[in-house]
DNA sequence: GGTCCACCGGAAAGCTCGGTAC
DNA sequence: GTACCGAGCTTTCCGGTGGACC
């Protein structure tokens, strides 16, 4: 039935993007300088998750690559690489300057290897870069005269607002690409295109993917996050093609597997804690506390466990509610623990 | 209004780990 | 082998905030 997976994978980046035909424009003009040999502003994509801003991204430097060979281009997502010796390490790993490079290197010879590598333009994305903890990583990146910079956050008031007054008023005069959602014939449109390169011809209907988009609400992360559950159930069915009972159980376990990887991305004490929240449904600071204390041998303290919280709040995994005196903790959406059709994913 | 208490989060110090230099 | 360095994580300390109680 699946006759190409990676087609079916969020971060899989088409040979056309469709319905982004004006962000692709602006983005394509902003880095035209470097074709001439000069340096682009810096690019911001701002829109809600799962809009295309990443795979927009990676397009049109693909694009771009194909006129420049030479260009060195550098993804990186601040979600993993949320310092600023991780961000400069990804950078010098894409030019080859990596070498002898170790976690005691101070972070200054990072970046003064980066000058020395000057003899090629470099364009860097640094994708949710609103995760970015030491913003130092863009003022570095800015005063390199042969980086370019792209990047992809959500909001733009929030992610100014965490950024200090030097990085503030480089960055200030950026060139901007917003994204909306997507409606559900674009959503729909896009699955098709998925649908035909990574799956047998009539194994979905149009009908079946237009469920899948109206649920996925413009978020196609969500939607092609559905279509492949589905199809990976009807394979293991042994059913020739998706039915609509796969679909209605794929929807639910698509966004599970989501929320999933973020909870195997934990560390074992931030993982009780999720537990202990999960388990109470709703629990007060020392309610959770006391019971994360009697599941752990050796508990951390309760600053680390704030540090731990307010991390699993950044990455959606929990909300807190209130604030100060009377707040309380909950699990957002439905507990990944609990879906046994996990193995889907 | 004053006090107590629970809670948050910033700052700084301490600790651990992996690596280098001698 | 060991002293040292730097990054990352944890702990300690402490000020700020706001609800509960008198």
């Amino acid at each position: 039935m699946i006759v190409d997976e990676r087609v079916l994978r969020e971060d899989f980046v088409p040979g056309e993007v469709v319905h982004r035909h004006d962000e692709i424009t602006h983005l394509s003009e902003t880095l035209e300088p470097l074709l001439y040999g000069d340096r682009p502003e810096t690019t911001f994509l701002f829109g809600p998750t799962g809009v295309g801003k990443t795979c927009l991204a990676r397009y049109t430097l693909g694009q771009l690559r194909e006129q420049l060979p030479e260009i060195r281009t550098v993804y990186i997502n601040c979600w993993q690489e949320y310092t600023r010796f991780r961000v400069l390490y990804r950078v010098l790993e894409a030019t080859g300057a990596d070498i002898d490079i170790h976690r005691s290197t101070p972070k200054d010879e990072l970046f003064q290897r980066l000058v020395r590598t000057d003899d090629q333009p470099i364009v860097v994305i640094l994708d949710e870069v609103d995760q970015l903890e030491e913003t130092e990583a863009l003022y570095d990146l800015h005063r390199l005269r042969h980086v370019s910079l792209v990047l992809i956050a959500n909001r733009e008031e929030e992610l100014f607002a965490q950024f200090d007054d030097r990085v503030r008023s480089r960055l200030r005069a950026g060139t901007r690409v917003k994204f909306d959602r997507y409606g559900t014939d674009e959503l729909v449109s896009i699955l098709e295109e998925r649908a035909s390169q990574g799956l047998e011809p009539g194994v979905v209907t149009d009908a079946q993917l237009r469920t899948i988009a109206d649920d996925a609400a413009g978020d196609a992360r969500v939607g092609i996050g559905v279509l492949r559950s589905a199809a990976r159930r009807a394979t293991r069915e042994g059913v020739e093609s998706v039915t609509d009972d796969i679909v209605a159980a794929a929807i639910p376990n698509a966004r599970t597997a989501i929320r999933r990887e973020t909870v195997e991305g934990l560390i074992e004490h931030q993982r009780v804690l999720y537990d202990v929240i999960a388990d109470a449904d709703e629990i007060e600071p020392s309610d959770l506390y006391e019971e994360y204390e009697q599941r752990v041998d050796d508990p951390k303290t309760t600053r680390t466990l704030r540090n731990y919280l307010t991390k699993m709040i950044h990455y959606d995994l929990i909300e807190a509610v209130g604030q100060k005196r009377g707040r309380s903790y909950r699990v957002l959406e439905s507990d990944v623990r609990e879906n046994g059709d996990a193995a889907d994913e």
